[in-house]
DNA sequence: CGCAACATTGAGGGCCCTCAAGAGGTGTGG
DNA sequence: CCACACCTCTTGAGGGCCCTCAATGTTGCG
């Protein structure tokens, strides 16, 4: 049928259900960390300043990393492995709001204004964490001003990602959210190139707001209407115009 | 019925169609603005300091504000009157996503990181406007650290709004989201006070995802369960915890 | 009064969720 | 090596939530 290669193992098969509960002393792990994939170009004396501060801790697959409401210190950030940050429902799992691959924000946000976390975290894979105490840090933001604004602006491009997914779910339908988001994926790689999908095809619908089942039907759908080629965790974009027309923009 | 109080006027009559296109040149206007109503706790001389870069305009009712993908150059801010955020669509008006009611900022994000507009902004009434060009702002941010962390706690609060709502969006259904908002509209209230929608129903239907019939059948719903009171624009809370219940937290 | 905009109410239907069963792959233990 | 458990994705059947379309009632304004 649609014959890409063979489909390959799924990307990180997830441990047994996570254990939640007791916070296993995790080991610190000195590091040399990547400020600029975080923040942005940084000078040498700020990206000092930060390791200074920085708590780097590993945690096991499977783990829980935070919970929501959970008092949140420190700004922390996910500098290796694979994390989902959600809604962990007792028997059915975490649905996944966002999945984040290193380097990446895990929680900036919340800890800055209320002290709280604001949604489950859980780790998907071995995960290497750099933690930021909120009080240190602004102390630090205080007196190196343009080390600020390079934390105003990753907080602005987070509001950019939320109010562009919040547009998507209130306006388009679940056709039209996948259209996009397999656009969004193919963006910056070559027209015909192969994709491979990242992340387990239940946490990519639940990103979206579908279920499994849901997205599976569309891709079927997709594939049907020869706008893209599935096999397994392989994907390629077939017509790319013909899928902005149907991701509505 | 559910007697509370002859039903009152509505909120604000939107103005006939909103003509997009030109803008208007908009006087100049001298002011005092309230910068802590909006950054929090400020020093005087970092108010000043604002104070020197702001331009404060004039909007009529009914004027397209800004539009989505239009340059953005300057954070803004509403200082009086009403503005609502959304998705303009010919012929069906403006979908509101967010409704604005002074003083709140109304373009905070956007012009930080891509310079551009991520949404369509309509006056609902006649509004008055600030506007800090992000490039003086940056300037003065650098040299006033205290400053930017202000911006930074604003950006945050922001994130964890529209956090909030992508949570509520995805896994609530119409009428916990309507119950999780009337819980948090007479949150900071009396128990028993009676509370007066600020919008068109419409507007509050568009802001929770969903259509206005369905909110109206809903309110009906929740009237008929006893949960609530509602007569025309005036709505009372009978059951708060009933409603909690509903909203699912 | 007539017009315009909004809210309400009803009928009908489509999108997508829920539930269930089956296929394929992987790791474990006998 | 095979059986088994367990996870994943897929596919189908059925139904519920909510949207769409249309008609009616209300309010405010020229």
């Amino acid at each position: 049928m649609n014959a890409i290669a063979p489909p390959l193992p799924r990307p990180v098969p997830l441990a047994p259900p996570a254990s939640l509960g007791s916070t296993e002393a995790p080991p610190r792990h000195p590091l040399q960390v990547p400020w600029p994939a975080l923040l942005g170009p940084l000078a040498a004396a700020d990206a000092q300043a930060l390791d200074a501060l920085a708590d780097t801790r590993l945690g096991t697959e499977g783990r829980m990393l935070f919970s929501r409401g959970d008092a949140a210190p420190a700004v922390v950030a996910l500098l290796d492995g694979q994390a989902a940050c959600g809604w962990w429902q007792p028997g059915r799992g975490l649905a996944a709001e966002r999945v984040l691959h290193a380097p990446a924000w895990l929680a900036l946000a919340g800890p800055w204004v209320d002290g709280r976390h604001s949604s489950d975290a859980l780790a998907q894979s071995a995960v290497l964490l750099v933690a930021l105490p909120v009080e240190p840090l602004r102390a630090l933001l205080a007196r190196q001003p343009l080390l600020a604004l390079r934390f105003t602006d990753a907080l602005a491009r987070e509001v950019g990602r939320l109010d562009a997914r919040l547009h998507e779910l209130m306006h388009k339908d679940a056709g039209a959210r996948l259209a996009a988001w397999i656009c969004a994926q193919s963006a910056d790689r070559p027209p015909a190139a192969v994709l491979r999908l990242a992340e387990r095809k239940r946490d990519i619908a639940s990103q979206l707001g579908m279920t499994p089942e849901t997205l599976s039907r569309l891709m079927r759908s997709l594939s049907e209407r020869g706008l893209i080629a599935v096999s397994g965790y392989q994907l390629r974009v077939l017509d790319a115009s013909g899928l902005r027309l149907l991701a509505g923009a």
